[in-house]
DNA sequence: CCGGACGCCTGTCGGC
DNA sequence: TGCCGACAGGCGTCCG
C-alpha cells in the first residue's frame, strides 16, 4: 500500500489522537511481522507520553521520552484510531492502548510491515541509516540525482526507487513521475541529463504532494488514521492504465515489467 | 560495487 | 462452481 502521500497521510490521521497520550499496554497479538516484534515493543513504551509523530520516509516514528517506536506499514498495513475497544479481526496484530481508552490498532494482512523499538533519543536503527534524502528537503534536487546516477546502467525507475537515491518513492508514485518528467521508465539512469533530472525532482515533488494533498492513493484498502480513503487514484495518469489512453495524446498506455513490477508509460509522451 | 532475482505473506481476480 | 496461476502499494538478502 503506502508510499510517502499514504505513510504522511496516516501521521496527520493520528496525530492530533495520539500525541500526548499516555500508553497504558501494548498488545501483540501477531509477532511474525517482516521482523518479529520483541519484546521491548511490549514492555518499554508502557506509562510513557507520546511527544511527537513524526515520519521519515515510509517509516512512521512515535517520539517518547527518550525512545521512540518505529512503524513501517509494508504493502497492506494500516494503522487505525478507536475510540473504544472492538475485537480484533484476524490481521489486526497490535495494539496501542491509551489510558483514555482509545487505541492505536495495527493492521496488516500480509505482514510486510515492521515495528521496532529505538532506544535513546537519536533516532539511530541500521533500517534508517542508509536512507536518502527527503523529496521535499534542499538535499534532494536534480543535481544530486544527475551525480549520483554517473555510470549507472540500471533503469531510472528503479533508481528513483531506491531509498537511497530519495526516499518514500514507490512504485506508484515513480511511474508516474516519471511520466510527468517525459523519461521513458526503463532509460538507464547513467544516461540522462541534468537537465531532464531536474524536471524529474521537480515532478517527483509536485506528484508528492498533490497526492498527500488528496489522501494518498487507495487502490484497494488503504485507509488513513481515521479510517478514510484516499482520493488521488482518480488523478493517477498512466499507473494502473495500460491500453487506456493517454490523457495527454491520447495513443494507447504500454505496460512493461521493470524489477518485477508493472511498470505503465506512454511511448508517445515518454522517451 | 552494481544490478537483478528471490522470498516473505494473504487476498483477489481472471481464465479455464 | 471450483481450481490455479498471476498479481498486488516494500524491501532486505543473496548471487553472479
Amino acid at each position: 500500500m503506502p508510499e510517502l502521500p499514504e505513510v504522511e497521510s496516516t501521521r496527520r490521521g493520528i496525530r492530533p489522537h495520539v500525541l500526548g497520550r499516555v500508553v497504558d499496554q501494548v498488545l501483540v497479538r501477531e509477532p511474525r511481522l517482516r521482523w518479529l516484534v520483541t519484546d521491548d515493543v511490549v514492555g518499554r513504551p508502557r506509562g510513557q507520553r507520546v511527544e511527537g509523530v513524526e515520519r521519515r520516509g515510509k517509516y512512521l516514528l512515535l517520539q517518547f521520552p527518550g525512545d521512540a517506536l518505529m512503524v513501517h506499514l509494508g504493502m497492506s498495513g494500516s494503522l487505525r484510531i478507536l475510540n473504544g475497544w472492538r475485537p480484533p479481526g484476524p490481521h489486526d496484530h497490535v495494539d496501542l492502548v491509551f489510558e483514555d481508552g482509545r487505541l492505536l490498532r495495527y493492521t496488516d494482512p500480509r505482514r510486510f510491515g515492521s515495528m521496532h523499538w529505538i532506544p535513546g533519543p537519536d533516532l539511530v536503527h541500521p533500517l534508517l541509516d542508509p536512507l536518502g534524502p527527503e523529496p521535499m528537503s534542499e538535499a534532494f534536487s536534480g543535481g544530486w540525482m544527475h551525480r549520483r546516477s554517473r555510470g549507472r546502467r540500471a533503469s531510472v525507475k528503479s533508481f528513483i526507487m531506491d531509498a537511497r537515491t530519495v526516499v518514500g518513492v514507490g512504485n506508484i508514485y515513480a511511474t508516474e513521475a516519471l511520466f510527468r518528467a517525459g523519461i521513458h521508465p526503463a532509460r538507464a539512469a547513467g544516461r540522462i541529463g541534468a537537465e531532464r533530472y531536474r524536471r524529474l525532482a521537480q515532478a517527483i515533488r509536485q506528484v508528492l504532494s498533490e497526492a498527500i494533498a488528496a489522501g494518498g492513493t487507495t487502490l484497494r484498502d488503504f485507509v488513513d488514521g481515521s479510517g478514510r480513503p484516499g482520493y488521488f487514484r482518480q488523478d493517477l495518469r498512466v499507473y494502473g492504465r495500460a491500453g487506456e489512453p493517454c490523457r495527454t495524446c491520447g495513443s494507447p498506455i504500454r505496460q512493461l515489467r521493470i524489477g518485477q513490477r508493472a511498470s505503465c508509460y506512454c511511448a508517445r509522451c515518454q522517451r
